[in-house]
DNA sequence: ATGGCCCGCTCAGCGGGA
């Protein structure tokens, strides 16, 4: 089975060329982050003509997560448990989506698609926004893997955070900005403290991010901040992972890559 | 080469992105 994530910075804008990474790539889930969409604007029609399921969760033209499979969805959930809200009044945005599917063996695999908040900057109230955010999910998702030690289970997405030095092209273009603060760092570590595996660090070496300004594709000045956590059971099954750094050129690109990885 | 911001919303300017 093929997983991937991608933000794709407006599915509407992006569908034509969503829809050809899907049919040349294989991909089986695609979780999708920043469809800056609600659901009744989100393109399904071109995705069930390509063989398709779709959930969808999004508010309005901020944010926005959405699934796609090829394998029949058993289950979906909008939001974790306790995610942290945003804004006055108080919304809890569309950045998580959790979609259970199920293979011809009947064996289950549950994609959660996250989209984790910016921080904007260091002393705006979207930061402890960023790290209360990743510290509810971490203690959400512990609990997934004590309800079911041998669940199948991937945190997919846009983490917004560059976890070593070398995931961005210059640290000093970092001074004193989020992404690379050791707070976010650190909430972005604890994940493998309860076990979760980032699956693609150790078998493949790219940015996943160019901004669009400043020819930073051009000269490859990127970061690396798109990720897959693994439950145990399934990081024991991945097989291989990609960046797909192509999906970054030409006109219509998004300012994210695809990563992808192959499961058994 | 892969190219000098791009998105949506509302209509020219802005909030957000990282």
């Amino acid at each position: 089975m093929r997983i991937t994530t991608w933000n794709v910075n407006s599915i509407r804008t992006r569908v034509d060329r969503v829809i050809a990474f899907l049919e040349r790539s294989g991909t089986d889930v695609l979780a999708m982050q920043e469809i800056k969409c609600k659901p009744e604007q989100f393109p399904a029609q071109a995705f069930e003509e390509a063989g398709y399921h779709v959930a969808v969760h999004g508010l309005n033209q901020w944010n926005g997560v959405a699934v796609a499979s090829r394998l029949p969805i058993v289950e979906v959930r909008q939001e974790f448990p306790a995610q942290p809200t945003w804004g006055d009044p108080a919304v809890v945005e569309a950045r998580a989506l959790g979609v259970t599917v199920e293979d011809e063996a009947g064996q289950r695999t549950t994609v959660w698609s996250l989209y984790v908040p910016n921080g904007r900057e260091l002393d705006n109230p979207h930061y402890p926004y960023k790290l209360e955010w990743l510290a509810a999910l971490r203690a959400e998702a512990k609990m997934w893997l004590e309800a079911d030690p041998n669940a199948r289970i991937a945190l997919v997405g846009d983490w917004n955070i560059a976890p070593f030095d070398h995931d961005v092209w210059d640290m000093a273009a970092f001074e004193g900005a989020t992404h690379v603060s050791e707070a976010e760092r650190a909430a972005f570590f604890a994940f493998a403290e309860d076990g979760w595996a980032e699956v693609t660090r150790e078998r493949v070496d790219n940015y996943t991010y160019w901004d669009y300004q400043k020819l930073r594709f051009p000269k490859n000045e990127g970061m690396r901040i798109d990720f897959i956590y693994a439950s145990p059971a399934l990081a024991e099954a991945v097989r291989s992972a990609e960046i797909d750094r192509n999906e970054r050129k030409g006109k219509g690109a998004s300012d994210h890559v695809p990563v992808i990885v192959d499961v058994d």
